[in-house]
DNA sequence: TATGAATGAGCGTTCATTCAT
DNA sequence: AATGAATGAACGCTCATTCAT
């Protein structure tokens, strides 16, 4: 075997947990499946992993960390709080229409995981939060400029509420493809999100 | 130990494992724990269940049938598409917001498993669809009563967006319930829901 | 497999662990070794132990209880301290010195563990503490009765003295066989128990 | 890294055996733990040392020799049998009584390793002979000199006598320091050693 | 001399399932 | 209908040792 840097090592790993995650789930993907789908020995993944739940936080950090920076991005260079909130919109879900169907259903499982598991769950409920702040963000620049109009509710509560659009689009993809009409999603999230926000 | 009709045993084995699986997951929701959770003894487990998939299956039915009866009363009960689609949202996200943590545990993890299990598969995808069609019947009711517009999408794509709103807010209460202000989910989503069919 | 009680495997194990153990410590004495030993297949163990160490445990006492029941009894049924410290010793040692090697070895590892692992430590005290309660019983018989002087010592010393006379003898054994002249161990720990406790 | 001479990295990694077995035994002494403890990586120690068990034997050596020496100084340098029997058993035991208990933990654990593996019983055996002989000389001093009488037992058993009280007090030290009342240990001991070999 | 990646066997333990009772 | 002993495979993880660098 090669030798390679720790750096390199790991992310093969978590691309080995992500591949065998979307297969087996994430008990069923166990260290020699990961080690396999990683062109490695079991015994490396240790090696460079101290617990098969260090590789999990990793890959969550691995699919979000790139996603939350372009999405800000796009937040930061739209032009209007509406724009702003179509870009979002489109840019996660065409991914959790059509795009990779292997992170999705790794997202989902990771959610799962971070019911019961303490470090999972702070982890993932950071990246949810961080997600809701980007929302509340686009939310409140809209009402400043008198685009959007929370009405009674709280911009927070906005926000989540297409935090749970997204997700359940995510969930929905990952387990029942065919509930989803091809291509609707960010279409039909983008109008869910305007008649929330509406004047 | 009183002997009991089957039917008794095996509802009180699925309310076991949804216990059990609410502070392990399913994977760790051993035969063992599922048997003491229903305060029985693991090989009676096997007696009233060929496997422990038989076991999440007849979970998933005890968690979604009841409901789906409640939800189409509900709907034709209300004297408008509008009134169906608030009490629905309501009955749901009540739920989903606040109701039976456990129960919601389940359902999320109970998906997850769906994603590579095809026998899971089938029967959530088959409950995710009876919630769509639902959804799709109101809105179809709403649009031939002229309450509706769906604009350029389908109603079928509609009720998925709907469907989407509801797993969202139920993955999202599972694992971040603070990413929630208390209270707003139903309202927020019925006021997506509006926005999404308004005329 | 005939099905047996929990307390007959129970022993059986115990006994499978104190032949592994001679032969390879208590590291080297892995599930397997032992279920070899007792004949049984290794996953059974864990049905009557839930770890290692409980089997470790249940084999000091196993080795500790009737030997130290013997040694009451002798000390209770002797007619002087002289006759009861004569009576004890003459059963640790023709132990220690030539009977079951296996036995011993088991003893000195287990004390060995009992260096760092607290649940063992805290058995193999008692035994210790309980052994040394007993010679000082016997210590103080005899300087009531005039047989015995501690001189400067407290009786507590003393007995501290013959537990080490014992607890050496036994690890001497154990490791190097042939630096105790055959038959000398109990006949020369009198002689020096008699000196101690001397008027 | 600056670079030592072999003999000062074998030194560093002896004492960091030394301490990681104090902590974890010496089955729990990995390669790591005594690399990380003697602040090297752990492929050097198999640089230094072809096996863990030449680390230990390479301990048991460094442990043993420099002792012996001072003991047979003091055994020479004494004007009388009895004055070497004291100050001997005075610098074995006020060790084993109070001093570096991670030295005293190492011995004992030594002595359970040598119960097992060939080459360690022998090193182990050596030493424990070494010691056996220096009291053997001592007692046929006193009786020649007519301090001493070893009655019915051959010089051998009274030397073997002696070894099995500073051996026991090791122990007894190592695994349940209470039942050792503070600061008797010597005394005691020199007390029986009298006792023993009293006219 | 020194590093740290790599190996593969083995560890204690858990598990769904079977089945004699 | 019920018990709980028994099985054997698989699990995450640790390890002494090797070796390319």
């Amino acid at each position: 075997m090669a030798r390679k840097s720790t750096e390199e090592r790991r992310k093969e790993i978590t691309e080995g947990l992500l591949e065998a995650m979307a297969e087996h789930g994430y008990a069923g993907a166990s260290i020699k499946r990961i080690a396999a789908r990683a062109g490695l020995t079991p015994g490396l993944i240790h090696y460079h992993f101290d617990t098969k739940q260090a590789i999990l936080l990793a890959l969550l950090k691995r699919l979000f960390v790139p996603q939350i920076q372009v999405l800000r991005s796009l937040a930061d260079e739209a032009n209007s709080a509406e724009q702003a909130l179509e870009s979002v919109l489109e840019a996660l879900l065409s991914t959790g229409d059509s795009a990779d169907p292997k992170a999705v259903a790794a997202w989902v499982t990771i959610g799962t995981e971070a019911i019961r598991e303490p470090e999972i769950n702070e982890a993932y409920s950071q990246a949810l939060l961080e997600i809701e702040a980007l929302f509340e963000s686009i939310v409140e620049r809209g009402v400043d400029s008198g685009e959007f109009d929370a009405g009674e509710l709280s911009n927070r509560a906005c926000a989540a509420a297409l935090l749970a659009v997204v997700e359940g689009y995510f969930t929905v993809a990952a387990t029942c493809r065919e509930a989803i009409p091809q291509g609707t999603a960010a279409q039909a999230a983008l109008r869910m999100a305007k008649g929330l926000l509406q004047r």
